[in-house]
DNA sequence: CTGAAAGCGCTTACAG
DNA sequence: CTGAAAGCGCTTACAG
């Protein structure tokens, strides 16, 4: 079965030197057609392409990482896989890499800084082609192993605020998203605007300080009204909150959960209490998650464009790998509030 | 900075070659030491490793598995990532791979035989040490690929009925637990019980049977019961098609979704439409996924495996990529129902 | 138990 | 524009 006879290494499969045989050229002439390379005579790339398609060759992506130092994957790390969000956006990345023949290492970091680093260190050693890292906070030895491996790198979801000394971002203003959340609920003539959050992520403290940024400049920011817990984040743990918020501080008229989860989880344990919302609290979240369109009343949310930011952080890579512009980019995807009926 | 100096090829990295002379053995008994292929002395093992541990080598994934024809990557094909269900599988599976040092390539077929072909086709040029793929029922040409390839593969979230002649295969008896669903709705009394389905992908089918099964065996079997809807699953056509059935099937008295997401936009539809669940009709659903115990009411579901099996298909893989028995496997790892409010 | 040698299947300076 | 040669960094028969 083997075309290569006798040989106890090979693998069987058809070679680039069975191809390059077959269309009478040598090697490097049959390489440089297949990849496109140009300074090859195009009769002699189309006679090499057909060769190469009637032979079924395959290209081994081992044997062409070893020879040109450079893989075809692309390292992407997420913290969760249990938050759609970040599901959406290795879909999203993963769809776009793969139409341009690339593989998708993936790794999921349990927003542990030492595990990110541990796994970034893994994958360096594939030598991927670029990496998506989730976040632009990362630890020193990361941004260090980061700016050592000279590997194209972009960080998704948030935009760099002068914390990156090399790499691109694609995201959204998290804070600007927070800010003006708050200030839809405050000219809707809420008064007291609590922030309830979970997971604590850098995004999410982001979010925060634009909410307080709102509540001080129209005076009615108070410390009692944060409402932190560090847990992950869940439809549970939402309805917890609210029943504990509205226990704690029945003067809030609003609550800003820092994601859908936590206030879908909210708009349910309201249905079971029998509060009705946005009559005696309003309720928005952050994300526009599956179903929050569905709740009961449907949620009033900030739609964040997390499928785009993949598919185009994963272009910016691509033309990165491509040896464009070693230069730093900061693409800025914006948001959307989507006014819904539970505020 | 490269230790190799004048060398223009080369990486700068750290290589065997560099171990094997610090530790002053040849490069094949590096090898074997790293390894820890047995039939080395074992204070040569420790020098090595101690020296290779001093230098920080990290084996190239590239070259070795050019040299051995075997990578270090397995292969993972699920449908969908928009169904929780599935990043479920994958983060397990992954999970459990990645300890024992292998990355995951994940695939996402949409469900297309095509897509799952042209995949897998791709993925087996990587060389995988194994595959994990979502289903048994798969193209003639799929069956074959893997069967050529030799590559150890098994087969997720359901049982072989003989269709496979080669892999082993982890899940549950999907017929059955259709069936057992269906048995409890109907001690509990309910007369016309509907199976509401979306997807209509394999495992959907048997949950079918096994309802149809049931209600056959109590003499409740009507056609008018069954219905399907090829769409993708979401909680807005949950809702949809709970209307619907309501409407053109008022003498129903319960129905059987084919998965939570839908049982849940059931939920929520009744809600706004004021309909008592399960006062004037009950709602079961399935694979109890994740909100549906916070649902209002809480909704009564089978509690599939999905963790469980991935890592246990991972668990299995592992044993037949040592080289164990060739010997197809068949894990049943059951379900669970669930009774909650909702029936 | 150990090592020298060959080889995995490509890419890429280098020379022409 | 093309090819011969070297080399990427490992593993693995083969011989001892």
């Amino acid at each position: 079965m083997p075309p290569s006879g006798a040989n106890p290494r090979a693998t069987g499969r058809t070679t680039l030197s069975d191809v390059a045989r077959a269309a009478g050229v040598s090697p490097s002439t049959a390489s440089r057609a297949l990849r496109g390379e140009r300074a090859v005579h195009p009769q002699l790339v189309e006679r090499v392409l057909s060769v190469s398609q009637r032979l079924g060759y395959v290209p081994d992506p081992a044997a062409r990482a070893l020879a040109s130092r450079r893989s075809d994957h692309v390292a992407i790390l997420i913290p969760l896989l249990s938050n759609a969000l970040f599901v959406d956006l290795l879909e999203a990345a993963q769809k776009t890499l793969r139409a341009h023949g690339y593989q998708t290492l993936m790794g999921v970091t349990h927003y542990d800084r030492q595990e990110e680093e541990q796994l970034l260190r893994e994958f360096l050693s594939h030598r991927p082609a670029g990496v998506l890292i989730t976040g632009v906070d990362h630890s020193a030895p990361t941004l260090a192993l980061l700016e050592r491996s000279q590997v194209p790198c972009v960080h998704l979801m948030e935009l760099s605020g002068g914390e990156l000394t090399a790499g691109s971002c694609v995201g959204f203003d998290q804070t600007l998203a927070g800010l003006q959340m708050t200030q839809l609920l405050l000219r809707k003539g809420y008064r007291r605007v609590a922030f309830a959050a979970a997971q604590l992520d850098a995004r999410v403290m982001q979010r925060m300080s634009g909410w307080r940024q709102a509540l001080t400049e129209a005076g009615r920011y108070e410390p009692a009204l944060e409402w932190l817990n560090p847990s992950v984040s869940s439809l549970e743990l939402g309805g917890k909150m609210f029943e504990q918020i509205l226990a704690q501080r029945p003067a809030v008229d609003a609550i800003f959960f820092c994601n859908d989860d936590l206030a879908q989880g909210a708009l349910l344990a309201a249905l079971r209490l029998g509060i009705e919302v946005p009559r005696q609290v309003a309720v928005v979240g952050f994300n526009d998650l599956t179903g929050s369109d569905q709740m009961v009343p449907p949620l009033t949310t900030v739609r964040t464009p997390r499928a785009r930011i993949g598919e185009a952080a994963a272009q910016m890579l691509l033309e990165r790998i491509k040896g464009a512009s070693g230069a730093m980019a900061r693409l800025d995807l914006g948001f959307e509030i989507v006014e819904r009926a539970s505020a």
